[in-house]
RNA sequence: GUGGCUGUGGUGAAGCGGUUAACACGGCGGAUUGUGGCUCCGUUAUGCGAGGGUUCGAUCCCCUCCAGUCACCCCA
């Protein structure tokens, strides 16, 4: 037990830090192009603002949180999604004082406890993006796009743009009565899962994955029919953008997100290899949720990306940068005695700018360069015994192996000549 | 939370009741006097996810647990 991390969660070794590193800078690239700026929220909060936030009865809430009672008996639960911060971050800081739209973004650990599989972690990393004050799809269409730019960029193929709208709470109830009212009289013959959602969400009837669901859900009434006149227009205008920006979307009416704060427009983004972990990107309006938390009515939209599902899907698609680390100069002490000197000499390197190795384990001079050899350094010096006692040192070019003997006191000059380090 | 599959060294793996637990990569050391990349040699799991049980004997059979994985569910 001491010897394994929790389930769910899992080590970022150095030897794939790389390809996150790469990952988060294009997103952070991506998000300074179209002006967002980041924010950092704690990673828990008060467990009140996710009820509110996502919806006391979605399964986020429901099961999946990681909740606790600290010391000062407060309710606290492990950010299982970071909208609900962000929005609860601009009401307290009163961000809604400045010029709307505030546009921000962040990349941080999430904590559910689900179970366990590949894409899906109990502690997980999300990139987000949110835009709060404009209600315009102009906005919707903007965040789209930056998610799409982001995963464009990274190389990312064989993506799947799904758009709908999910209506507001003028349209919305609705259509709910007319879903009930269309199942009520076949809710003995769905499946367990639908029984429960014809509360809850009707809604998610209509994607159920089960055969026979499939079959009583034909004919269904669709919510794209009662869309109040708002919310089609807003739809529509989407729909324009998105065309004039020259991406692909489908539009899917099944599309429902889990967490109560949507309204109108809903949309993923789909890489299918990835199994049921499918959803590389999720996101949408949530009109309400600013004044469900707190603060002054104030329509908002976002998205979230799952990193580890980015990650997986470039791994799937060998888009992964191939990382050689190369050192500048080794040092070589092939005796003891001249230890101190290559050592002196390393930390001056470094301190003008070198990277610079040196080996810890009183290796062999053979083993010594062949370390130098496996960390790919540049050049080579040897502190020789002899060439020491004559105040100098021997230069090795690890690529073209040509030697030379240069003078102790010229180490620093001739090193910090860039053609010296020149590796093509 | 439900069901299925899997679990051998740092890694990829063979073995499936009695083996010195193959092989490959990697690591370490070496191949005459102070020099890497190729080649060759040596070495590298008192141990087969953990704990019980069956058996004269278990990595191989059974049970429980743990973990990974697939599907459901959920979602990013």
């Amino acid at each position: 037990m001491l010897t394994a991390a929790p389930r769910g969660t899992k080590d970022i070794l150095p030897s794939t830090i790389e390809a996150w590193r790469y990952v988060e800078q294009t997103m952070r690239t991506t998000c300074a192009l179209f002006g967002y700026q980041e924010l950092r929220t704690p990673i828990f909060e008060h467990t009140e603002l996710f009820k509110r936030g996502i919806g006391d009865t979605t399964d986020v809430v429901e099961k999946e949180m990681y909740t606790f009672e600290d010391r000062g008996k407060r309710s606290i639960t492990l950010r299982p999604e970071n909208t609900a911060s962000a929005v609860r971050a601009y009401v307290e800081n009163k961000l809604y004082a400045e010029p709307a739209p505030t546009k921000l973004f962040y990349i941080g650990p999430m904590f559910r406890y689900d179970r366990p599989q590949a894409g899906r972690m109990r502690q997980f990393h999300q990139f987000g993006v949110e835009a709060l004050g404009a209600k315009e799809a102009l906005i919707d269409a903007e965040i789209i796009m930056l998610a799409v730019q982001v995963l464009k960029t990274l190389g990312l193929q064989d993506l799947r743009l799904l758009i709908n709208s999910v209506g507001c709470p003028q349209c919305r109830p609705a259509h709910r009565e007319q879903l009930q009212a269309f199942f009520k009289p076949k809710l003995d013959q769905l499946c367990p899962d639908c029984q429960s959602r014809f509360e809850r969400n009707p809604l998610r009837i209509l994607d159920c994955k089960n055969e026979q669901c499939r079959t009583l859900a034909q004919g269904a009434p669709q919510l794209a029919a009662c869309l109040c006149e708002d919310c089609k227009a807003h739809f529509n205008t989407l729909q324009t953008l998105l065309t004039a920006a020259g991406v692909e979307f489908t539009l899917d009416h099944n599309l429902v997100r889990g967490l109560d704060y949507y309204t109108k427009t809903a949309f993923e983004i789909q890489y299918a290899p990835l199994g049921a972990q499918s959803a590389v990107c999720g996101g949408g309006r949530y009109d309400g949720l600013v004044e469900e938390v707190g603060g002054p009515a104030t329509p908002g939209i976002g998205f979230a990306m799952g990193m580890e599902r980015v990650l997986l899907a470039l791994e799937k698609q060998n888009l992964l940068p191939v990382m050689t680390p190369s050192i500048d100069v080794f040092l070589v002490a092939p005796a003891a005695a001249q230890l101190p000197l290559a050592f002196k000499t390393a930390l001056e390197l470094r301190a003008v700018g070198l990277s610079t190795e040196i080996d810890f384990m009183g290796r062999s001079m053979k083993a010594q360069m062949k370390q130098a050899n496996r960390l790919q350094a540049k050049q080579v010096l040897i502190f020789g015994e002899d060439e020491v006692m004559r105040g100098t040192v021997v230069l090795r070019n690890m690529q073209s192996s040509e030697q030379s003997e240069i003078k102790i006191e010229e180490i620093k000059s001739i090193l910090t000549k860039t053609e010296v380090l020149k590796n093509d």
